[in-house]
DNA sequence: TTATGATGTAAGCGAACGCTTACTTGCAAC
DNA sequence: GTTGCAAGTAAGCGTTCGCTTACATCATAA
């Protein structure tokens, strides 16, 4: 990448590699996420790779961190003091949408499901950013309820797993369709079935 | 897996052995499905595989096939004639997730994998399987609309991939709690969601 | 200046995997 | 009963991949 070599930190480089792995995942597939790929966009041989990662293992899972980390602050700041929960909802939605499509969390939807089923331990800790996900749009939805914006007999655990259902399956179609549709609108439409899934 | 060794037709061997790579991919995960596990657990060796199959692909595309045409049959045969639009909704949302639960959500698995593995044209293999599932699911909703029971500015598209996705994060969620809680539950409520989404 | 630790390379090890080859065994038609 | 083909095995080929080793080089602090 860079036409002069230089020597670089294990913070920088840590950095560098992570961002090459989430860029592998959405261009080639996890299949295409090997250590000399890495190696290769960052600018390095395989060798150094490990001078700052002890396996790829360790790659991911900084990966999930850096993912969760970005997400959480992602829907978090799409929440307002202010507003209703209704309008928080859908702001939530706007920008978890939003993330996927700048394919900064094109990543976490693959991950989620890929990563999970691959053998290693790294099942574990996607489930636990998916919980910390659904716990915070739970404490949303509640937040509705009491204020009367969201109707009392809703199950918030099943409307936050129907909300998550609405962002995978969007990005999901999104992806086997090369990336091509613009998911504006499809959010627009999705919003209204979901507010009168929702309101009260 | 039999004592005695015998000698079988490729046709049942071939119903065998995508048998073999259903059950791996439930308990090990895309990872596993190798083809000497396969061969093990079908009681062959990796030679007699390929007198069967031309390649892995292969296997994977007839499994698909599979998964493809007992889904339709699945969902067809919960829309009933005499019924509403709504309550064939119900119906199949029920009849899917039944199937989801019976075959530990396989069918997701792949749907996922493909997005992010792939390698080779499975993703679009699985992208069809998808459009006529969704094809299925605009037809229910728009007998819908032209009866009255759904509302008529509801866009099909955009509710069907939400069924989509509801059906999604459910397996998505039960797959990573190991297959421990029932979906029956968490099927009403997210029913009584979405029935207040689309109805009119 | 020098020595020391962190960063880098080149080469290759060992295991796994998809698939092939050479050969064997059983079944069935003539 | 022989012949011919389908179904099976054992062995290994070629590649890929994660990771290690032996060695080089730069940065900096004593």
């Amino acid at each position: 990448m860079n036409t002069r070599m230089e020597r670089q930190s294990t913070l920088i480089r840590q950095h560098q590699i992570i961002e090459a792995a989430r860029n592998l995942i959405t261009t080639t597939g996890m299949e295409g996420v090997t250590i000399d790929a890495i190696a290769e966009q960052v600018g390095l041989t395989e060798g150094a790779i490990y001078r700052h990662f002890a396996s790829k293992r360790q790659i991911f899972s900084l990966l999930i961190d850096d993912i969760e980390t970005n997400l959480l602050n992602t829907v978090r700041n799409a929440r307002v003091e202010g507003a209703s929960a209704m309008e928080n909802m859908e702001r939530i939605l706007e920008a978890h949408l939003s993330d996927v499509e700048s394919h900064r969390a094109v990543s976490f939807i693959i991950i989620t499901e890929a990563v999970s089923f691959d053998g290693i331990g790294l099942s574990s800790r996607v489930s636990l950013m998916l919980t910390h996900y659904l716990e915070f749009l739970r404490g949303v939805l509640e937040e509705g309820i009491r204020e009367g914006s969201i109707r009392p007999d809703l199950d918030p655990d099943a409307a936050a797993t129907a909300f998550l259902g609405m962002v995978q399956s969007t990005a999901t179609l999104w992806a086997l369709n090369s990336y091509s549709m613009t998911l504006a609108e499809q959010r627009a439409q999705m919003w209204s079935i979901y507010k009168r899934g929702v309101a009260s």
